[in-house]
RNA sequence: GGGCGGUUAGCUCAGUCGGGAGAGCGCCUGCCUUACAAGCAGGAGGUCGCGUGUUCGAGCCACGCACCGCCCACCA
């Protein structure tokens, strides 16, 4: 064995035997308790980043400690069609040969989708394998697979006929470049410097004008009104006659209304339903036209007159130049505002009235939120519980069609008078009028459609099988904050709707881990770190380790340190594993604790164990994973190690039996964080029943934990030596593991024996102080007051030992 | 504008119940000690973001402020 510990090779070895000798399956069969864990399927052409690291270190530590308890452990692999993302990815590559989706068509596009999932696909489970991640791979799933997509139309067809599902023209978020429709989810914003325009638009009867502000010129073409507050003093006058909108000069009413600002310009909106939110929404309730110059290109379309083709640029400037011409531009100021962009292509956003289809969340919520409610199903922390609860409280309708090619095609026919016939397979004819003329609706379903499926469709839904019996519902689902309202939300009310149960009882919201200097990390701006290059370099273990260490509160900064130290720790790890073997050739492990540091080691271990299992059971992986590091450098190495080396070279046999069992047990306590260099140093004990990744996690029984206030007196005792050179007074038995641990260190006194003195009476007088204060004894609680009185009295007989 | 998280040693972060300011890394000193120099032993280094309050006592509780990050939001 060398002494130093290197993962190369080491790592790839044990995830082919494991994986190989199906120790990661799942068994629909297996009699004992299930434990499912369903993890995000990533973007089937995606790659790892830090993220998925860092959830897959999590997943995987509970996976590993929950198949060492004894449950049937179901981790499902499997990939994401991403609908937009991918179609974007395709499309941009396109681009750069000059040309669109529309050069190819439909068909051929499609076709070219499969080319570069062939090509670029599925990589990413590799790396999921690389980081020791214990997925049943050969259980792995595509929400493009056959099986799926008949889950998705089963699940289009449920909805509809329950009336959930229906078709209505709204303003939504268009996209100019992929020319379809997006949720409020897949938008972002960026702040853009742009101008306020000042536009008067003057009354119809002559009677002066009202200035507006506009950051749009080139809407006014589509107003329809102009509204201001009805508390608004300056223009109570005004309701209810009429002004003329500039440029097509027609007359349009003013309104009051209380959603207008009164702060903003001039406190007066100009009403454009066609290409705004809130106008939309004021047009509604006020009972306004709808007109529309802009098209589903983003250029001003055939209602724009003059304008028509030309860019809103363009259009822009012919506006402002009619304005000025006519002497109703007030001014303009620069103005900085946030705009939608499409979160895929960053193209800005298009408010645009259009048809779409849409679920309606009402009776769906219902359940779901009963169920966050009472805790059926419980996010992690409690903070992103809360606002799991909210943003799903006030999900507004939601729009599943999208003008994109790439994705689940609606599973619904049109016959030539409009009417819809919605079927899981095609229908010979139109259900309402029973034309055999039916064309299949051109739009694909948002992709997280098919993604709220996920818990159950991958078990087999909506057939009847044995594995969703076993596995549904399930236990834990680890994520991100970013995809709470997109996902999470989603497979919560769908498997109520569905399956009648909650998915899962639990959901993590881990870390996100940002770049050293604090910024996120991303591929654009540069700050992206590549998670397999630190596989390569500290291996798979010390990766999960350190990004489990750093991951500590929401938001985290990448951090090399914390990687390093997980080598470090593998690396003790095995230096103290050879000791112990080249000690104890042919002994066999068994616990026989024959002096103090035995029992002591014996009861730190139980005592940690509790810790680490108390931890992870509340998703707290920094500090358990700190607890294993304390275990190891600290109790194990440190005190125990040291302590026995003396009996282990002497041949003592209780010494060398309990040597060995102990490290099982750290072995064991440390395989679900480090699986790989635990498995590889078990593979050499003595007398192993199984492979690590399968061996029984041990049965804690906390037998010895009275000793371990002896082993901290010589702990205490070690502490003063090497302040001050003097011993304290102990017993036979600790003065022998005194002996060997710390007299060996070449210690010097250094007449530390003052610093000691003085620090120690530094403590005493302290003490004395607080003790005869009466407020402190009088009003402090009595186990305070004790424990300050003990204190003192341990301060005095250390003093005492110091001599004089 | 709203919500959440953060601000503690040079860096990354712990700090449970209000009662002794801590770890790892880095730095300095001494050691190649028959498991480990990715090691061992020792050391220096802190106005706990700022202010006010509660308390016998505040890194911790309350209120206010500043700054950083993330998310949300229809001020055109």
């Amino acid at each position: 064995m060398e002494s130093r510990y290197s993962p190369d090779g080491v790592e790839e070895r044990w995830q082919r035997s494991w994986e190989e000798e199906g120790l990661y399956a799942a068994d629909a069969d297996d009699p004992r308790e299930a434990f499912t864990i369903a993890h995000p399927p990533p973007n089937v052409t995606g790659d790892l980043h830090m993220g998925h690291a860092l959830q897959l270190s999590l997943a995987d530590t509970i996976v590993r400690m929950k198949r060492m308890q004894g449950y049937n452990v179901l981790f499902q692999p499997g990939f994401d069609h991403a609908g937009i993302a991918t179609h974007n990815a395709v499309e941009r590559h396109l681009a750069a040969e000059g040309l669109t989706r529309w050069d190819l068509g439909r068909e051929a596009f499609v076709e070219r989708v499969w080319e570069w999932l062939r090509e670029y696909g599925g990589k990413i489970m590799l790396q999921f394998r690389r980081i020791g991640a214990s997925l049943d791979y050969r259980r792995e799933r595509f929400t493009m697979d056959d099986a799926y997509v008949r889950a998705v139309n089963h699940f289009f067809v449920h909805l509809y006929r329950k009336g959930y599902i229906y078709r209505a023209s709204r303003i939504v978020n268009w996209c100019p470049f992929h020319r379809t429709a997006l949720s409020d989810l897949e938008l972002e914003h960026e702040d853009v410097d742009d101008a306020l325009t000042y536009v008067r638009y003057p009354l119809a009867d002559g009677d002066g004008h009202v200035t507006i502000a506009t950051v749009r010129p080139a809407t006014i073409l589509a107003d329809v009104a102009v509204a201001v507050h009805p508390a608004d003093e300056r223009y109570q006058h005004l309701v209810g006659r009429e002004v003329v909108v500039p440029v097509v000069e027609r007359r349009v009413p003013v309104i009051a209304d209380e959603r207008v600002e009164i702060e903003f310009g001039t406190g007066a909106l100009k009403v454009t339903p066609g290409h705004d939110p809130l106008d939309y929404e004021l047009g509604r309730d006020h009972g306004l036209p709808e007109l529309t110059v802009i098209g589903p290109d983003g250029l001003m379309n055939s209602d724009a007159g003059p304008l028509a083709g030309l860019t809103q640029q363009d259009a822009d400037e012919r506006v402002l130049q009619w304005l000025r011409d006519h002497d109703q531009l007030e001014r303009r100021e620069p103005y900085r505002h946030a705009v939608a962009l499409c979160e895929r292509c960053k193209t800005r956003i298009e408010p645009l009235i259009s048809l779409q289809w849409w679920c309606r969340m009402e009776e769906l919520k219902r359940p779901a939120l009963q169920a966050l409610r009472e805790r059926r199903v419980t996010y992690h922390p409690e903070s992103q519980h809360r606002f799991a609860f909210d943003s799903l409280e006030h999900a507004p309708d939601w729009n599943i069609s999208r003008q994109i090619w790439w994705g689940h095609q609606l599973p619904l026919w049109e016959c030539p008078d409009g009417h819809a016939t919605v079927a899981e397979t095609e229908p010979d004819s139109c259900a309402e009028c029973g034309s055999r003329e039916l064309v299949r609706s051109q739009d694909v379903l948002d992709t997280w459609f098919s993604s709220a499926l996920w818990p159950f469709a991958t078990l087999g839904w909506p057939e009847e099988t044995a594995d969703l019996r076993t596995f549904y519902p399930g236990d834990l689902n680890t994520t991100d904050r970013g995809i709470i309202r997109l996902w999470e939300n989603r497979m919560i009310f769908s498997g109520l709707e569905l399956m009648g149960e909650v998915p899962f009882s639990d959901v993590v919201i881990h870390a996100t881990v940002n770049a050293p200097d604090g910024r996120r990390m991303s591929k654009s701006l540069g700050t992206g770190l590549d998670p397999m290059e630190q596989i390569e370099r500290h291996g798979a273990d010390a990766t999960r380790y350190g990004l489990m260490k750093m991951a500590s509160t929401q938001d985290v900064r990448f951090s090399a340190g914390a990687i390093e130290e997980g080598g470090k720790l593998a690396n003790k790890l095995w230096n103290v594993s050879r000791l112990i073997l080249q000690a104890t050739e042919g002994a066999r492990p068994a616990e026989r604790p024959a002096a103090l540091e035995e029992r002591w080691i014996l009861a730190r271990l139980t005592a940690t164990q509790r810790d680490v299992e108390r931890l992870v059971g509340g998703f707290d992986f920094s500090h358990a994973v700190a607890e294993l590091y304390r275990l190891t450098f600290d109790d194990f190495c440190d005190w125990y190690a040291e302590a026995i080396k003396p009996r282990l070279y002497a041949g003592d046999e209780d010494a060398r039996a309990t040597a060995l069992a102990a490290l099982e047990r750290l072995l064991k306590l440390l395989h679900p964080v480090m699986p790989h260099v635990t498995e590889e140093i078990w593979s050499n004990l003595p007398d192993r029943q199984s492979r690590l990744i399968v061996a029984a996690w041990p049965q804690a029984e906390d037998r010895y934990s009275g000793d371990a206030t002896a082993l901290e007196r010589v702990q205490d005792a070690a502490e003063m030596f090497r302040r001050s050179g003097v011993p304290m007074n102990l017993g036979d038995e600790e003065r022998r593991i005194f002996e060997a641990v710390v007299r060996p260190e070449k210690m010097r006194a250094n007449g530390n024996v003052e610093l000691e003195r003085a620090r120690l009476a530094k403590e005493v007088e302290r003490a004395e102080r607080m003790l005869s204060n009466k407020s402190f004894t009088g009003r402090a609680p009595a186990d305070v007051v004790a424990a300050e009185r003990e204190k003192l009295e341990r301060y005095r007989r250390q003093l005492d030992a110091l001599g004089s």
